[in-house]
DNA sequence: AATCAAATTAGAATAATTCCAATTACAACT
DNA sequence: AGTTGTAATTGGAATTATTCTAATTTGATT
């Protein structure tokens, strides 16, 4: 991570580096505000702001990705590879579903000529 | 429309048939704002609470279809045949994808054993 | 040690949406 | 036709996630 973001000119402040290990420890998919409570367990000053602005700098870093699912609050994952979201309606859990490159090729024969992609969003709603 | 409202015990209002016109009329993907300044040449003291309030109730009724590009302002259309959507990041042009059931069975091929969708979104990023 | 840019911080500001309480509209009964 | 009761509309206040701002802190470099 901190090669990552000296690349491109930024520090590895203890924020950041924090930030980025509380997502690496549970793989859920936590928004800013249950970030900030578990950051704060390291770094009980840490502000809500200074977490935004961490996830920010880490997804424009691409170390990270941000996931929203309808209006509800952004949510952030360490999850890189390519996967969908499944969203079970009845607990509310919300599965990665990782993605072959068969699956990828299939996403992609959905489109008609001319039609390039840089990135898709695929999530399911439903039951398990 | 008329019909499926008044099957649920509610009021086809002229508020909620115009904001469904106004949907038909040009199938883009208008905001709440832009659906309010377009309602308002009809009914000019239209409030947005109103315009709100009916694209609940049409959605409700599954007479139109919200959707949420990463947390942007909610976009409506009346297009119910199951679609994907393409955002030109040159133009910001949406693109509605229609899918054949084919699609359909590619996109749930995708899901592990014991995963039931309802509902699903598929949302490309790219250019044309 | 002094300097300077970058990062953090607390709190204010913003923007989309929802809530609320008051009014209006309308269907169903006299 | 007039009354009544419920649903819908309305304007404005409230809410909530996020971004902005200005002041302070940090830490690398001179």
């Amino acid at each position: 991570m901190d090669r990552t973001l000296l690349k491109k000119g930024l520090r590895p402040t203890k924020q950041r580096s924090c930030v980025y290990e509380t997502l690496l420890e549970r793989k859920d998919h936590p928004t800013a505000d249950e970030i900030l409570l578990r950051v704060r367990k390291k770094l009980p000053t840490i502000s809500l702001a200074t977490v935004y602005n961490c996830l920010e700098t880490l997804a424009d870093c691409a170390l990270i990705r941000q996931v929203n699912f309808d209006r509800s609050p952004s949510r952030f994952c360490a999850n890189l590879s390519p996967h969908a979201h499944f969203i079970c309606s009845r607990t509310g859990e919300i599965h990665d579903l990782n993605l072959s490159n068969e699956d990828i090729l299939k996403l992609k024969s959905i489109l008609p000529n001319g039609f390039q992609v840089d990135d898709f969003d695929l999530t399911f709603n439903g039951t398990t």
